[in-house]
RNA sequence: GAGCCUGUAGCGCAGUCUGGAUAGCGCGACUGCCUCCUAUGGACCGUAUUGGUCUUGAAGCAAGCAGUAGGUCGAGGGUUCGAAUCCCUUCAGGCUCGCCA
């Protein structure tokens, strides 16, 4: 489904993340003004200024003009003297201020300090936490989805990368995911390799990456075809023999399957990915046939030329056919069976497909079916679409070769990363290789995750290995200085300081610390990493600049302490914001 | 022909759902800066070996920071006190449209 901002139908998908979001500041901001306002305050109008010196949140007089029959301005300013007394006392906001229409809000330093920090060098959450636990909710997300005629291209690591953040950040707000994968192991184009390895493999054994080996059949068949139109018929022929279960083909395409799932795994580990659960198009392909069946014979779907047809008019799409008039059944139907299979296996709340948009039509239509089936998770399945991959050169093209393979990035992103990293250290072979290997993916992740999922992107090689500016290495290196200087004190850090000893500067940094906990729940609940990695990048700026003109080790006591908390609670931030994106940390750098 | 999506600086993006205070960020360009980054010198400590700590600081360069330049928010209209944001029209590009997956 094009489950995009603007889709005004879109009903299911929701993290229900809204009960998440926490904000104590707010909070307070929101007492003291239905105080003053009663019933004419509306708690949603509250905002952050655009400036952090006009204060910390701010309310908007506006619509306050017409009940009270005064200007804004003039209302702000008769609201800012009267909280001026009941502000008197109040532990968490210390000022409220009128400028122009708006009456802005200054929460007390040292408590949001006090709040935000505490928070944030906690290793393991360093979020704030609303107490009280929400019940766990049960997702099922699949994504990856490989064809076993060929190894895994850009597309597919666009989309194992959202794949994996969005499970992470799913978990992130205390729900169980189960990640799961559809191996599209059946169909001409799986025979189209098979028949040419029969031709010419000889009963080889793969001699490279299994994967490629099945794939450059795969590639040599498409050569092949462009040359000779006969073959085509072959490889149809090929699938019927497969479709009837003969057993040499069957043989065949065991092997070659194994092969291509071993190629598969392969990357995977070195994407750091694992599924629960592989669900096989074999398997599943003739199933849901009944479904569709009972389905007609209640009248719910119709048969038109001896096609059984789901109409769909009333949900404003086009109809879909769903078993073929000669009785065989389409990619659609063994899709309505998946749906039911996936709930049945593992009584899940919702359920997440990560597909690339070209299939949002067939998405719209599945769960428009289910619905009419009166399947009560219709309403719980989401079609987390995602844009087209383009090359500078245009869009990729598998069959006709002009593709980014998928294993061919990474290593060369690794290779890059240890250039750089040689030019810049003389360390060991092993260590640099290491450390290659990591900044080298996360470069890659983050460059894939950064664009808006929804939308189009170009992969830009040139762009994507570069390590600076708004990039996976920037985020890694920001976490490296603040490792740096942990480590460079080498003392245990006293937890115990004094809050008021923060600046300006530093309050800029520390709120913007303290959104971390709301940004993870906004990335979650609209299944957007992007979010988190423009979080990050900010986050990484407004650090590297206070780490530029703010002295931590050379500072005197009490501020040092005070000081070596932020970067302690920023080094916690970023590595727990690179884990939700699926990029591993380095331990030290 | 129809449906959905996208259009913001030379390039790549955020902001649009939920309208507000000077439209943000990165690359590229230009001008600077430079500590807890790099490297050199010095002192001390240590290992089978790789090292470590402190200090100085010519210099360099940055996976770093700042400043400058760069905008009819595709175009036109409307709603509103106020529009990049909502509505309508239109142009351009992408994806898709019952027996493919």
């Amino acid at each position: 489904m094009p489950r995009n901002d603007k889709d005004k139908n879109r009903k299911t998908g929701s993290n229900g993340c809204s009960c998440y979001k926490y904000d104590l500041f707010r909070d307070a901001v929101s007492v003291v003004l239905s105080k003053e306002l009663k019933d004419d305050f509306d708690g949603s109008l509250i905002e952050v200024p655009p400036d952090h010196t006009f204060g910390d949140y701010a309310y908007p007089c506006f619509s306050l003009a017409k009940v009270f029959k005064k200007s804004p301005e003039q209302i702000s300013e008769e609201i800012a003297v009267r909280l001026e007394k009941s502000l008197v006392g109040n532990k968490v906001i210390a000022r409220a201020q009128n400028r122009g229409p708006y009456l802005n809000f200054f929460v007390e330093p040292s408590y949001l300090s006090k709040t935000i920090i505490s928070a944030a060098i906690k290793k393991s959450r360093p979020e704030l936490q609303k107490p009280g636990k929400k019940p766990e909710q049960k997702q099922i997300i699949e994504f990856s989805s490989p064809n076993t005629n060929k190894p895994l291209h850009l597309g597919h690591l666009r989309n194992i990368c959202l794949g994996e953040s969005v499970s992470r950040l799913s978990e992130s707000i205390g729900n169980n995911v189960i990640r799961t994968c559809l191996v599209n192991d059946r169909g001409t184009h799986i025979c189209k390799s098979m028949l040419m390895y029969k031709k010419e493999g000889k009963g080889m054994e793969p001699d490279k990456k299994p994967d490629h080996f099945v794939g450059d059949f795969y590639v040599k068949y498409n050569e092949l075809e462009k040359k000779d139109k006969g073959i085509e018929p072959e490889a149809q022929e090929m699938l019927r023999l497969w479709e009837a279960g003969d057993r040499e083909t069957l043989t065949l395409w065991k092997k070659m399957k194994r092969w291509a799932v071993e190629g598969f795994n392969e990357t995977y580990d070195e994407l750091g990915i694992r599924f629960d659960k592989f669900y096989y198009e074999s398997e599943i392909y003739k199933k849901g046939k009944d479904i569709v069946k009972t389905g007609l014979r209640k009248g719910v779907f119709k048969e038109e030329k001896g096609a059984i047809v789901a109409d769909l008019s009333k949900e404003k799409l086009p109809n879909k056919v769903l078993v073929r008039s000669d009785g065989t059944s389409i990619y659609m139907t063994q899709d309505i069976y998946l749906a039911k299979l996936k709930f049945k296996d593992y009584g899940a709340d919702s359920s997440v497909y990560v597909v690339g948009s070209e299939q949002n039509l067939h998405f719209q239509q599945l769960f428009a079916i289910l619905k009419l089936l009166g399947f009560s998770y219709a309403e719980r399945c989401y079609h987390l679409s995602y844009g087209m991959v383009y090359l500078p050169s245009g869009k990729m093209k598998s069959r006709e070769g002009v593709v980014v393979d998928a294993d061919d990035i990474i290593s060369q992103m690794k290779d890059i990363a240890l250039k750089e990293i040689r030019k810049r250290y003389r360390i060991r072979k092993a260590e640099a290789e290491r450390r290659a290997a990591k900044i080298g993916l996360s470069a890659l992740k983050f460059y894939l995750l950064m664009t808006d999922p929804g939308k189009d992107m170009t992969f830009n090689p040139e762009e994507s290995i570069s390590f600076e500016g708004e990039t996976g290495p920037y985020v890694q290196y920001t976490y490296a200085r603040a490792s740096s200087i942990l480590r460079k004190y080498n003392k245990k850090i006293d937890k115990n300081i004094d809050y008021t000893t923060y600046g300006d500067d530093e309050l800029v940094l520390i709120k913007k610390m303290g959104a971390y906990h709301n940004t993870l729940v906004d990335a979650a609940c609209s299944y957007k990493p992007s979010i988190v990695c423009r979080y990050l990048l900010d986050l990484c700026q407004i650090f590297n600049e206070y780490y530029h003109k703010t002295p931590v080790l050379k500072a005197e006591e009490a501020q040092m302490k005070a000081r070596l908390l932020i970067v302690m609670g920023v080094r916690n931030i970023l590595a727990s914001g690179l884990k939700k994106l699926g990029i591993d940390v380095l331990p030290v750098m």
